[in-house]
RNA sequence: GCCAGAUUAGUUCAGUGGUAGAACACUACUUUCGUAAAGUAGGGACGUGGGUUCGAUUCCCGCCUCUGGCUCCA
């Protein structure tokens, strides 16, 4: 039987470590797993004589001079003594060690050529670990068991597959990836920027992208208005009091920014919007015959993130939030679920995501570490399931995935290079109607203690965008385009005929960039394709001799002659609809 | 925050212990062009604060920012 590519990547982790073994002495390995796309092993090295990444043409090399001396994995029994003894001077392989004795199980060793590691097993025959489908990736920081209180590892990752072939695969799929990056992409197509003088994490809109964050904004609250969402505001800051209330002041003390006022008072900037929600709702009695309530406000929010955590778009210190919340009985819970659940399926099909979705709930094992009754859980989680009954999903389960203050609904979209993201959320809040004490009065004239929903359909604009330029690879549909349509003169003299074609077109409401550059006609055809501007519109002497211009589409390619008034309708239909 | 790497013009990159070059972009002039970069000329940079040195963009240290990990993520 050939041996499992999992297996086969942790022999390579193995290899690695004999070859460390012999050019790093002294340096002192730890695990060394099978990971998705190859594998990884952790060591301390010297402080003084650490790899780099410079060095890993020389490991790689001697990886491969080890090889074929390696005949196969030896499996030996050790004694606890005998163990210990071979790991005297490396406190982890102690500590590891002591885990297998803890838990009663056999120490095994294995040996490959002169190389013995502590391992539990799953080896390849050496025969079939391919010397060219493997390449040391990178080096990188970890701690010891993943605990940053522990000591600082150095983590060599590498990449291993079957054949040179399948590696020359992953890797070109890489680079596919990063052509998307929307790191580079974003600031290319002029959507978004950085700047030092503003800080890590802090985005700057363009114009143009501000129109794409304006657009998605408006195609969310379009699908809101219908199920009876109103748009509420609310200041970006906030005295201490409220997160006090709500929480937040004590258990994410460290992500807030704050700030002290000059008479000495502290206020923070808001990390998230429900605490400010829940004192619209907070202002009068309500009866149960007005609710729910439910709020929309596409809002900034401020964390206090670690540098080494920020990533373009995907990880800020401030971002936009389409955030709402409903506030209602809990006998409202499964119809606002299922119209936060139809916005969902509503909006993210648009741009071609496929939906997974999966069931939060509590931890069955640890159900004291949730806030509420165990009742309302009981009621609240089998509302989920028959919504998703309901909805024919067949859903993901997540037990212990839940919010510590209420079950949820999570969606996970694909996008078209095949990765997985988490977007939307539907989250059920039990916690904070209890600690702002919000109310209806009900149909028997008591106080009923309400419950809140959180439905963000983004989640956040900036890593919705983040994964859409990915998505789309900078290709928006024409609805969502910045630009829709360039319009190119082929000579300077057709600039008028130009320049009067492009007022139609923005009379009509297109987004128009009329091009009377200086620059040569093929540039301009390059800058239109540069900037993955849906349509283009030449204006040259053949058109204007028949009274018409050329449409071209990024995506269809030429689509030929006709009248400025015949093109403008077409654009305008097809940007009317959003599923082309 | 931690580990590693990086930081040179608007951008992508060269290069050097004696203060720097290219391409594209920009400006001017020339060119008037039918599908992915016309020509010539010009302006423009060593992230920041210290240190070593006769002299630092280059070597050393701190910081900012970026990249990849680790930790975290209401």
């Amino acid at each position: 039987m050939p041996s499992s590519l999992p297996d086969i990547r942790h022999s390579f982790a193995h290899l690695l470590a004999a070859a460390i073994e012999k050019m790093y002495p002294g340096a002192k390995n730890t695990i060394g797993p099978a990971i998705d796309n190859g594998f990884y092993y952790d060591f301390e090295f010297a402080p003084d004589n650490k790899p780099s990444e410079k060095e890993f043409l020389k490991i790689e090399s001697n990886m491969r001079k080890l090889l074929p001396h390696w005949k196969g994995f030896e499996k030996i029994v050790a004694t606890p003594d005998e163990a210990k003894a071979m790991f005297a001077n490396n406190p982890y392989k102690l500590e590891l060690i002591e885990g297998i004795l803890a838990k009663g199980e056999e120490i095994t060793l294995y040996k490959s050529g002169e190389f013995v590691d502590l391992c539990r097993g799953g080896h390849a025959d050496p025969r079939e670990m391919p010397l060219d489908g493997f390449k040391l990736e990178r080096v990188a920081g970890a701690y010891w068991r993943g605990d940053e209180k522990n000591s600082m590892l150095t983590r060599i990752y590498g990449l291993a597959f079957n054949s040179k072939e399948e590696l020359d695969a992953y890797q070109a799929q890489i680079a596919e990836a990063k052509k998307r990056d929307h790191k580079v992409l974003g600031p290319a197509l002029d959507l978004f920027t950085f700047s030092d003088l503003v800080g890590a994490g802090l985005p700057l809109w363009t114009p143009k992208g501000t129109i794409v964050r304006n657009l998605l904004d408006d195609f969310v609250w379009s699908l809101r208005a219908k199920h009876g969402y109103e748009r509420v505001e609310i200041p970006h800051i906030t005295k201490k009091d409220l997160y006090i209330t709500s929480g937040h002041w004590d258990k994410y003390q460290d992500d807030l920014f704050k700030i002290k006022t000059r008479e000495g008072h502290e206020f923070a900037m808001k990390p998230m919007n429900c605490p400010h929600h829940t004192q619209i709702y907070a202002r009068k009695q309500w009866s149960y015959r007005e609710l729910p309530q439910r709020y929309a406000n596409t809002t900034a929010c401020y964390r206090d993130e670690q540098t080494g955590e920020l990533s373009g778009l995907s990880r800020t210190r401030a971002f936009s939030q389409d955030d709402a919340h409903v506030f209602c009985r809990m006998t409202d819970v499964k119809a606002e679920f299922l119209k936060i659940w139809d916005v969902i399926h509503e909006f993210y099909p648009v741009f071609g995501f496929d939906l997974k979705v999966r069931l939060s709930r509590r931890d069955p094992a640890a159900t004291d570490k949730y806030l509420g009754s165990a009742a309302n859980w009981d009621i609240a989680e089998n509302l989920l399931r028959e919504i998703l009954t309901e909805k024919k999903v067949d859903a993901i389960d997540g037990p212990g995935e839940a919010a510590f203050y209420g079950p949820k609904l999570d969606f996970m979209a694909s996008d078209s290079i095949g990765r997985e993201w988490q977007v939307a959320t539907i989250q059920l809040d039990m916690n904070m109607p209890e600690r702002f004490d919000l109310t209806c009065v009900n149909d028997k004239g008591e106080k009923e203690r309400i419950v809140m929903i959180h439905a963000a359909i983004m989640g956040s604009l900036e890593r919705f965008l983040s994964i859409l330029i990915e998505h789309t690879g900078g290709n928006f549909p024409l609805w969502l385009a910045p630009v829709q349509v360039k319009v190119i003169p082929v000579r300077e003299d057709h600039d008028a005929h130009a320049t009067k074609a492009a007022e139609v077109l923005k009379m009509a409401g297109i987004r128009v960039d009329l091009d009377l550059s200086p620059a040569g006609f093929g540039k301009k055809i390059r800058g239109a394709k540069d900037m993955k501007v849906p349509y283009t519109i030449i204006i040259g002497d053949k058109d204007i001799e028949a009274g018409k211009v050329t449409l071209e589409s990024r995506d269809k390619g030429q689509i030929g002659q006709m009248s400025i008034e015949e093109a403008t309708k077409t654009l305008l239909e097809e940007a009317s609809r959003k599923i082309s």
